[in-house]
DNA sequence: TTGTGTTTTATTGCCTCC
DNA sequence: GGAGGCAATAAAACACAA
């Protein structure tokens, strides 16, 4: 904690010498802090400290933080309720698609509920985030639908069934939630901990009950299924002809096409997949996606590298000037920066904001150095253990690569769960503009990040689902061919030895010099 | 490239509660 | 009186249109 804020205020006092400019805080603390926020609205300074010292901030910038996100919220709140007239009209379509609970999320009567209660005490009853869901709730999470994105492979929207589960996990030792692949996170920071980080599966929604669609899906996948998404290497069937042309008649029976819908539909992924590089990735990405607004991803990986040139330019000074400044630990900020950065594709207005304003700075500042740093202490040190012991030395990292993988190029869409439906229709063009500008930004930040590209070729190495191409018990986790992946993700056109499928960092590092 | 609008961050003052 | 929260304000950062 002192640690953090010694460097916080070091680094503010090196930045405030030179100018007294705000500092924008990365995605991977923006993250953070929406994350608890969603659980605790009023932290106490007991959190608060802790969630400053594993973002490295101080507590006063993390108790301004929570202010103004509460003044935010409720602003939004406001707007919410001013907009409630038009929404109720169509509350019919806009509430919780697919879960049958719509009723319960958008009652008018919970609003009512929220103005009368005292937030505190609200938050002190765990109504936040709960079953018991408030507009706020609502307009929190269709704000934040970052989180919902998260989640969504922690679980698409376990905003209601972890929290419960969580809630008072605060202060509970880090259980290291299983993750897909069914390595445990050994060591979760408590902030992280507490952000309900439940890679609990990117099926696992709301209950079964809530999401039929979900199970149906698991369903047909079989054992096939992998919590965190499509297997790596399935090729799905192309689609028949109008496929799409149908909204999800039939959930139980289209599934499956949706699944590969995004991969298969849209023009731009197409394009996608054939570029060498990024299309493993995107491919794992957008299998998992199930993205019904393939519409939305038509943003061109050459564009993106068109421009990059441009972003580059226009990249701020890192924040973190020097590894050397930040603290050898695993800092909640180190563990976040690789993939939150990238995350931020929220749904909503200001989520999405987020993410473009943060993403890409967020990436430059921190890749530069904390990233290299710690990362590479910990993973690229002995990336072999980390990827033979599930993901003890990534820790966060691989639950939020898990997000990582999801959004390379666009946010995550659950077509099910999600209120993208709502939120699309209610998107200005600007909004949609952001929306699609961030999540290029994304892209391209994990194109442009030796780290976050080595994460996800990493998390992808460990996502090559062994029922599907291997025996899980006969083969080898070193043998989840990341070199494989590699080649095709990166195009690294050299041939890699035994010892570097054993030992990923290499490769990956090779390639990313390459890169 | 520039102007404009929006969002985010930081600061400050006031209020309430213990 | 101190701590915590809220609200107002300023300014920076950012996106976008002209």
């Amino acid at each position: 904690m002192e640690e953090s804020g010694k460097l916080q205020s070091e680094e503010n006092k090196g930045s405030m010498e030179t100018n007294k400019k705000r500092k924008l805080k990365t995605p991977a603390q923006i993250y953070a802090l929406e994350k608890f926020y969603d659980e605790h609205k009023y932290p106490t300074e007991e959190m608060k400290s802790e969630l400053a010292e594993e973002l490295g901030l101080t507590e006063k910038q993390v108790s301004g933080w929570f202010c103004h996100r509460r003044l935010k919220d409720k602003r939004l709140l406001k707007d919410e309720a001013c907009a409630n007239g038009r929404q109720d009209i169509s509350s019919g379509v806009v509430q919780d698609h697919g879960s049958g609970l719509g009723q319960d999320s958008c009652g008018s009567t919970k609003h009512g509920d929220y103005k009368h209660l005292d937030p505190k005490e609200v938050e002190s009853r765990g109504l936040y985030g709960g079953h018991d869901l408030l507009v706020s709730d609502m307009a929190f999470e269709r704000r934040n639908h970052y989180s919902e994105n998260v989640c969504a492979m922690d679980d698409t929207s376990s905003e209601s069934s972890s929290y419960l589960q969580d809630k008072d996990s605060y202060d509970a030792e880090p259980s290291g939630y299983p993750i897909p692949n069914g390595a445990l996170p050994s060591k979760i920071p408590k902030a992280t901990t507490n952000m309900r980080y439940k890679p609990s599966g990117y099926l696992k929604v709301k209950g079964e009950i809530e999401n039929p669609v979900i199970t149906a899906v698991k369903k047909q996948l079989g054992r096939n299924y992998c919590e965190d998404g499509p297997l790596l290497g399935i090729e799905f069937d192309p689609l028949p002809p109008g496929a799409f042309e149908c909204k999800i008649a039939d959930p139980f029976h289209e599934t499956y096409y949706m699944a590969s819908r995004a991969v298969k539909c849209s023009p731009e992924i197409s394009a996608l997949k054939r570029q060498p590089g990024l299309s493993d990735i995107y491919d794992l990405y957008n299998a998992k996606c199930n993205s019904q607004d393939s519409h939305m991803e038509g943003e061109d990986l050459a564009d993106f590298q068109d421009k990059k040139p441009q972003q580059h330019s226009k990249q701020r000074p890192p924040l973190y000037g020097h590894a050397s400044r930040l603290p050898s630990r695993n800092s909640t900020l180190d563990l976040y920066d690789h993939s939150v950065r990238e995350a931020p594709s929220y749904n909503s207005r200001e989520n999405c904001r987020v993410g473009i304003k943060h993403g890409f700075e967020g990436l430059k500042s921190d890749s530069a150095s904390n990233r290299s740093d710690h990362y590479d202490g910990n993973l690229a040190a002995n990336p072999k253990d980390a990827l033979l012991h599930g993901y003890d030395y990534v820790n966060l990292k691989n639950v939020q690569s898990e997000y990582v993988n999801l959004v390379p190029s666009k946010p995550m869409r659950n077509p099910f769960v999600s209120m993208d439906t709502k939120d699309r229709g209610g998107l200005s063009g600007r909004m949609i503009k952001e929306k699609m500008s961030s999540e290029k930004r994304m892209a391209r930040k994990q194109c442009d990040d030796p780290d976050t590209l080595r994460m996800l070729l990493l998390k992808a190495a460990n996502r090559v689902d062994p029922p599907l191409q291997y025996n899980a018990k006969e083969d080898h986790i070193a043998e989840m061919q990341p070199h494989k992946i590699l080649r095709s993700s990166m195009e690294v056109s050299s041939s890699f030895s035994e010892d570097e499928t054993v030992n990923p960092s290499s490769s990956l590092d090779e390639a990313i010099g390459c890169h």
